[in-house]
DNA sequence: TTTACATTGTGGAATAATTCACGTGCTATT
DNA sequence: AATAGCACGTGAATTATTCCACAATGTAAA
């Protein structure tokens, strides 16, 4: 198959079938099948097999998809085969709260170094990290190799903050500041603002009940999972 | 104009329109453009125009939007006009950092409950709240007329906690735990995959540079806000 | 009042994403 | 070895989303 670009949303999926092939691994499944996969996730059977054919041809016809194979094709392709060295800017509630957030871990991402611009923050240790001046950040960049940045910072911090972690000579970043920011198409920029995701729902809450559906139809299970 | 549903896309654009109309109005400038916006965010223009016609002719020819008029129309439109009560069901690390997460706060919405399942945490003070038996959530919500949950506990615990929350009669659920969760169709559920986004991050850096164009192009500043 | 100008609201074109539907190739059974 | 059955891979159809382009409609200045 031919493509240009592989659209976010099927790296998006992409990741989320890598997680459903780590719990069949783990329970000694041999193999899936599109559907089977398909019918966990409330997707498209044609989607999944088109997802994964953007990068092979990983599946056998008639059998399906080696559970193990396929696991460690997506690891690769995702880039998760390598460690990722990942820096967390903001020592505040919710940046601590992601330096031993389990997921990183989960998935060869390590936490190996916080900063903040606070002088009440720089030198504290959280967890077993110490808190570094923002100031230092190329340096211990260069030092430790981080190649990944999260940014807990408020928003009004944001777009300089991102500045330096872009000077640091950091590609790729998580943002959890409610805020656009600039920067150069070099450097993916990954955002996720709860602010939206809360209105979003207080959107559903608005909404007159006829029109969500809740009164006219019957009881009915819905598996959806990706909003 | 006429639609039969309003995609999800254009609400959390909304927000994002909504965020700096705060700001305009802030900065107490009287009007903008859909052009204005646009550029801010770097959308198109008509796009704009688009989501804000769904719901009714807002501007004026020639001139523009005001900018308190449109913040009052989308506040009401994104039923962030009333307070919305939530409760996060988790108090681990990150359900602790949400509890007093400022974005909450921001916009109307107003944490009034915990709950843990955990007896170490049950009955603990985590600001100014108690952290309540999830067992008791049905009689809480009740009771302090809970309208939107949080799901900030273990992957493995989401499916029986988000069981217990659309019993409780929450339909509108912010979902931080990373796995799919089945729910009937009243009930609006949002998930946050952290894992999911710091993986787009790790495909990014396993591209090969060339994909990225960081090699070929000229310095370019980019205005991308939403990805 | 007329004219010049700015910016909306929107039909329709273009692009992107999803889903259908079917030929292909592999396995298993007889 | 032949046949049946299953599930992949993918071109084509459908659906969703974005963007273009322009008539309509307002303001403001002469």
């Amino acid at each position: 198959m031919k493509v240009d670009k592989i659209s976010e949303l099927t790296t998006n999926r992409l990741s989320i079938y890598l997680r459903c092939l780590h719990e069949l691994a783990a329970a000694h499944i041999k193999t899936t099948s599109s559907d089977g996969l398909a019918k966990r996730f409330n997707l498209n059977s044609a989607q999944i097999r088109k997802d994964l054919a953007y990068f092979g041809e990983f599946g056998v016809r008639g059998v399906g998809y080696y559970v193990e194979s396929l696991r460690d094709h997506i690891t690769k392709i995702l880039g998760l085969d390598r460690k990722h060295r990942v820096c967390i800017v903001g020592a505040g509630r919710l940046g601590t709260a992601l330096a031993d957030y389990y997921g990183f871990s989960q998935t060869n991402f390590e936490v190996v170094a916080m900063f903040d611009s606070d002088v009440e923050k720089i030198g504290q240790i959280i967890g077993s990290l110490v808190v570094f001046d923002l100031k230092q950040i190329a340096e211990v960049v260069a030092k430790q190799q981080i190649d990944v940045a999260v940014i807990a910072v408020p928003a009004n911090h944001a777009q300089s903050v991102l500045d330096e972690i872009a000077n640091a000579g950091i590609t790729a970043v998580l943002n959890f500041a409610p805020t656009p920011l600039r920067h150069n198409d070099d450097l993916k920029l990954k955002t996720v603002d709860l602010t939206i995701s809360l209105e979003s729902l207080a959107f559903f809450l608005a909404k007159p009940a006829l029109e969500n559906g809740s009164i006219m139809k019957p009881i009915e299970v819905n598996r959806r999972i990706i909003n």
